[in-house]
DNA sequence: TTAACGTATAGCCGAACGGGTATAAATGAG
DNA sequence: CTCATTTATACCCGTTCGGCTATACGTTAA
Protein backbone atom coordinates (compact mmCIF):
# COMPACT_ATOMS: atom_id res chain seq x y z
CA UNK A 1 0.00 0.00 0.00
CA UNK A 2 2.96 2.38 -0.14
CA UNK A 3 1.97 5.51 -2.16
CA UNK A 4 4.36 7.31 -4.48
CA UNK A 5 6.89 10.02 -2.87
CA UNK A 6 5.59 12.04 -5.70
CA UNK A 7 1.82 11.63 -4.03
CA UNK A 8 3.59 12.14 -0.28
CA UNK A 9 4.86 15.44 -1.02
CA UNK A 10 1.66 16.63 -3.06
CA UNK A 11 -0.29 15.63 -0.17
CA UNK A 12 1.70 17.84 2.36
CA UNK A 13 1.99 20.61 0.32
CA UNK A 14 -1.49 21.88 1.34
CA UNK A 15 -1.92 23.08 4.88
CA UNK A 16 -5.22 22.44 5.44
CA UNK A 17 -4.55 18.85 5.22
CA UNK A 18 -1.02 19.08 7.06
CA UNK A 19 -3.63 20.37 9.86
CA UNK A 20 -6.04 17.78 9.63
CA UNK A 21 -3.27 15.43 9.70
CA UNK A 22 -1.59 17.49 12.91
CA UNK A 23 -4.61 17.23 14.65
CA UNK A 24 -4.72 13.42 14.39
CA UNK A 25 -1.09 13.05 15.38
CA UNK A 26 -1.89 15.63 18.51
CA UNK A 27 -5.54 13.88 19.20
CA UNK A 28 -5.40 10.71 18.03
CA UNK A 29 -8.50 9.12 16.18
CA UNK A 30 -11.35 11.39 15.29
CA UNK A 31 -14.37 11.02 13.30
CA UNK A 32 -14.95 13.08 10.03
CA UNK A 33 -17.25 15.57 12.16
CA UNK A 34 -15.29 15.83 15.08
CA UNK A 35 -12.19 17.27 12.11
CA UNK A 36 -14.68 19.21 10.24
CA UNK A 37 -15.92 21.52 13.55
CA UNK A 38 -12.20 23.51 13.55
CA UNK A 39 -10.78 22.42 10.21
CA UNK A 40 -12.24 26.17 8.61
CA UNK A 41 -14.00 24.06 5.57
CA UNK A 42 -16.84 22.48 4.63
CA UNK A 43 -17.21 18.72 5.54
CA UNK A 44 -17.28 17.44 1.87
CA UNK A 45 -13.91 19.09 1.59
CA UNK A 46 -12.60 17.85 4.60
CA UNK A 47 -13.51 14.19 3.23
CA UNK A 48 -12.06 14.71 -0.03
CA UNK A 49 -8.88 16.31 1.90
CA UNK A 50 -8.91 12.77 4.31
CA UNK A 51 -9.28 10.85 0.83
CA UNK A 52 -6.01 12.68 -0.48
CA UNK A 53 -4.17 11.56 2.77
CA UNK A 54 -5.32 8.21 2.73
CA UNK A 55 -3.97 7.43 -0.17
CA UNK A 56 -0.45 9.07 0.21
CA UNK A 57 -0.64 6.25 3.33
CA UNK A 58 -0.76 8.97 5.64
CA UNK A 59 -4.22 8.13 7.47
CA UNK A 60 -6.07 4.98 7.87
CA UNK A 61 -9.74 5.27 8.31
CA UNK A 62 -12.15 2.78 10.42
CA UNK A 63 -15.98 2.41 9.96
CA UNK A 64 -17.67 2.09 13.24
CA UNK A 65 -21.30 2.17 11.90
CA UNK A 66 -22.27 5.88 10.54
CA UNK A 67 -19.29 7.21 11.48
CA UNK A 68 -15.49 6.75 9.99
CA UNK A 69 -12.97 6.93 12.14
CA UNK A 70 -9.17 8.70 10.95
CA UNK A 71 -5.73 8.24 12.24
CA UNK A 72 -2.42 9.34 11.94
CA UNK A 73 -0.24 6.96 9.96
CA UNK A 74 3.36 8.12 11.35
CA UNK A 75 5.08 5.27 9.61
CA UNK A 76 4.22 7.21 6.23
CA UNK A 77 6.49 9.90 6.84
CA UNK A 78 9.91 7.73 6.99
CA UNK A 79 9.96 8.27 2.63
CA UNK A 80 10.50 11.98 3.74
CA UNK A 81 12.97 11.84 6.18
CA UNK A 82 14.87 9.64 3.81
CA UNK A 83 14.26 12.05 1.09
CA UNK A 84 15.98 14.43 3.47
CA UNK A 85 18.59 12.52 5.10
CA UNK A 86 19.70 11.31 1.35
CA UNK A 87 19.70 14.87 0.33
CA UNK A 88 21.85 16.33 3.82
CA UNK A 89 24.24 13.03 2.64
CA UNK A 90 24.40 14.40 -0.81
CA UNK A 91 25.85 17.65 0.33
CA UNK A 92 27.73 16.54 3.43
CA UNK A 93 29.65 13.82 0.75
CA UNK A 94 30.52 16.99 -1.38
CA UNK A 95 31.93 19.05 1.75
CA UNK A 96 34.01 15.68 2.49
CA UNK A 97 35.30 15.29 -1.45
CA UNK A 98 36.60 18.90 -0.62
CA UNK A 99 38.23 18.82 2.20
CA UNK A 100 40.19 15.53 0.72
CA UNK A 101 40.85 17.19 -2.15
CA UNK A 102 42.37 20.18 0.23
CA UNK A 103 44.29 17.76 2.55
CA UNK A 104 45.44 16.22 -0.58
CA UNK A 105 46.87 19.86 -1.80
CA UNK A 106 48.07 20.11 1.30
CA UNK A 107 51.09 17.21 0.84
CA UNK B 1 14.98 35.91 4.67
CA UNK B 2 13.52 32.67 6.04
CA UNK B 3 10.24 31.66 3.87
CA UNK B 4 7.20 30.26 5.06
CA UNK B 5 6.93 26.84 6.10
CA UNK B 6 3.95 26.66 3.37
CA UNK B 7 6.71 28.04 0.77
CA UNK B 8 9.10 25.17 1.21
CA UNK B 9 6.48 22.30 1.45
CA UNK B 10 5.02 23.85 -1.88
CA UNK B 11 8.21 24.37 -3.20
CA UNK B 12 8.73 20.54 -2.54
CA UNK B 13 5.72 19.12 -3.88
CA UNK B 14 6.74 19.14 -7.60
CA UNK B 15 8.44 16.30 -8.70
CA UNK B 16 10.36 18.78 -11.23
CA UNK B 17 11.90 20.89 -8.57
CA UNK B 18 12.81 18.21 -6.00
CA UNK B 19 15.17 16.93 -9.26
CA UNK B 20 16.74 19.98 -9.83
CA UNK B 21 17.15 20.75 -5.65
CA UNK B 22 18.95 17.02 -5.71
CA UNK B 23 21.26 17.27 -8.60
CA UNK B 24 22.30 20.62 -7.01
CA UNK B 25 22.61 18.48 -3.71
CA UNK B 26 24.67 15.91 -5.31
CA UNK B 27 26.90 17.89 -7.80
CA UNK B 28 27.17 21.55 -6.50
CA UNK B 29 26.87 24.45 -8.25
CA UNK B 30 25.51 24.66 -11.58
CA UNK B 31 24.22 27.26 -14.02
CA UNK B 32 20.99 27.31 -15.67
CA UNK B 33 22.06 26.30 -18.68
CA UNK B 34 23.90 23.08 -17.23
CA UNK B 35 20.84 22.30 -14.69
CA UNK B 36 18.54 22.54 -18.35
CA UNK B 37 20.39 19.72 -20.14
CA UNK B 38 19.32 16.87 -17.91
CA UNK B 39 16.22 18.43 -16.58
CA UNK B 40 13.63 17.45 -19.31
CA UNK B 41 11.52 20.64 -19.28
CA UNK B 42 12.66 24.03 -21.04
CA UNK B 43 15.04 26.58 -19.92
CA UNK B 44 12.48 29.16 -19.29
CA UNK B 45 10.72 26.80 -17.28
CA UNK B 46 13.70 25.50 -15.08
CA UNK B 47 14.49 29.46 -14.74
CA UNK B 48 10.95 29.43 -13.06
CA UNK B 49 11.12 26.52 -10.80
CA UNK B 50 14.46 27.78 -9.74
CA UNK B 51 13.04 31.22 -8.77
CA UNK B 52 10.45 29.20 -6.48
CA UNK B 53 13.16 27.15 -5.19
CA UNK B 54 15.24 30.49 -3.95
CA UNK B 55 11.83 31.96 -2.64
CA UNK B 56 11.49 28.92 -0.45
CA UNK B 57 15.30 29.68 0.25
CA UNK B 58 16.29 26.13 -1.03
CA UNK B 59 18.60 27.69 -3.23
CA UNK B 60 20.74 31.00 -3.94
CA UNK B 61 22.01 32.12 -6.97
CA UNK B 62 25.36 33.88 -7.81
CA UNK B 63 25.90 36.31 -11.26
CA UNK B 64 28.94 35.35 -12.99
CA UNK B 65 29.05 36.93 -16.36
CA UNK B 66 26.40 36.36 -18.17
CA UNK B 67 25.87 32.96 -16.52
CA UNK B 68 23.62 32.36 -13.40
CA UNK B 69 25.25 29.68 -11.30
CA UNK B 70 22.86 28.30 -8.62
CA UNK B 71 23.71 26.21 -5.54
CA UNK B 72 21.70 24.42 -2.81
CA UNK B 73 20.83 25.72 0.52
CA UNK B 74 20.56 22.38 2.77
CA UNK B 75 19.84 24.11 5.57
CA UNK B 76 16.66 25.46 4.15
CA UNK B 77 15.08 21.97 4.66
CA UNK B 78 15.23 22.23 8.82
CA UNK B 79 12.05 23.35 9.15
CA UNK B 80 10.86 20.08 7.46
CA UNK B 81 12.68 17.68 9.67
CA UNK B 82 11.39 20.17 12.53
CA UNK B 83 7.70 19.73 11.53
CA UNK B 84 8.45 15.75 11.01
CA UNK B 85 9.92 15.54 14.33
CA UNK B 86 7.09 17.35 16.08
CA UNK B 87 4.30 15.14 14.41
CA UNK B 88 5.92 12.02 15.83
CA UNK B 89 6.23 13.73 19.14
CA UNK B 90 2.51 14.48 19.39
CA UNK B 91 2.60 10.88 18.02
CA UNK B 92 4.55 9.53 20.29
CA UNK B 93 2.94 12.16 23.79
CA UNK B 94 -0.12 9.72 22.86
CA UNK B 95 1.31 6.72 23.22
CA UNK B 96 3.35 7.75 25.89
CA UNK B 97 0.12 8.67 28.02
CA UNK B 98 -1.68 5.55 26.78
CA UNK B 99 1.09 3.75 28.30
CA UNK B 100 0.95 5.70 31.94
CA UNK B 101 -2.81 5.23 31.81
CA UNK B 102 -2.66 1.18 31.34
CA UNK B 103 0.33 1.69 34.13
CA UNK B 104 -2.10 3.32 36.11
CA UNK B 105 -4.81 0.46 35.81
CA UNK B 106 -2.58 -1.86 36.85
CA UNK B 107 -1.70 -0.91 39.82
C1' DT C 1 29.68 48.29 -32.44
C1' DT C 2 27.65 44.34 -33.63
C1' DA C 3 26.65 39.52 -33.06
C1' DA C 4 26.15 35.59 -30.25
C1' DC C 5 25.19 33.82 -25.91
C1' DG C 6 22.89 32.89 -21.24
C1' DT C 7 19.09 33.86 -18.51
C1' DA C 8 14.74 35.89 -17.13
C1' DT C 9 10.21 37.51 -18.26
C1' DA C 10 5.74 37.71 -20.69
C1' DG C 11 1.93 35.64 -22.46
C1' DC C 12 -0.66 31.58 -23.69
C1' DC C 13 -2.94 27.08 -22.83
C1' DG C 14 -4.91 22.92 -20.83
C1' DA C 15 -5.00 20.38 -16.52
C1' DA C 16 -5.24 20.15 -11.73
C1' DC C 17 -6.53 22.28 -7.42
C1' DG C 18 -9.25 23.86 -3.58
C1' DG C 19 -13.35 25.60 -2.37
C1' DG C 20 -18.47 25.64 -2.50
C1' DT C 21 -23.53 23.46 -2.69
C1' DA C 22 -26.61 19.72 -3.62
C1' DT C 23 -27.42 15.14 -3.06
C1' DA C 24 -26.77 10.14 -2.81
C1' DA C 25 -25.86 6.26 0.20
C1' DA C 26 -25.63 3.97 4.42
C1' DT C 27 -26.77 3.46 9.16
C1' DG C 28 -29.18 4.26 13.67
C1' DA C 29 -33.13 5.83 16.26
C1' DG C 30 -37.98 6.22 17.08
C1' DC D 1 -41.10 1.90 8.16
C1' DT D 2 -39.74 6.45 8.40
C1' DC D 3 -36.81 10.02 9.49
C1' DA D 4 -32.57 12.02 11.15
C1' DT D 5 -27.63 11.66 11.04
C1' DT D 6 -23.09 10.98 9.05
C1' DT D 7 -20.10 10.64 5.34
C1' DA D 8 -18.96 10.37 0.48
C1' DT D 9 -19.75 11.69 -4.24
C1' DA D 10 -21.09 14.69 -8.16
C1' DC D 11 -20.85 18.86 -10.13
C1' DC D 12 -19.62 23.69 -10.68
C1' DC D 13 -16.49 27.66 -10.35
C1' DG D 14 -12.49 30.66 -10.15
C1' DT D 15 -7.46 30.27 -9.37
C1' DT D 16 -3.13 28.25 -9.58
C1' DC D 17 0.13 25.34 -11.84
C1' DG D 18 3.37 23.55 -15.03
C1' DG D 19 4.52 23.38 -19.52
C1' DC D 20 5.38 25.79 -23.99
C1' DT D 21 7.17 29.68 -27.39
C1' DA D 22 8.62 34.28 -28.19
C1' DT D 23 11.27 37.79 -26.69
C1' DA D 24 13.57 41.20 -23.75
C1' DC D 25 17.76 42.09 -21.15
C1' DG D 26 22.42 41.96 -19.94
C1' DT D 27 27.14 40.24 -21.02
C1' DT D 28 30.96 38.58 -23.58
C1' DA D 29 33.42 38.01 -27.95
C1' DA D 30 34.68 39.42 -32.49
Amino acid sequence: MSATRDELFRALSDSTRRGLFERLCREGEKTVGALTERAGVSQPVVSRHLGILKRAGLVTDRQAGRKTHYSAQIGALAPLTDWTREMTEFWQSRFDDLEDLLQRMDQ
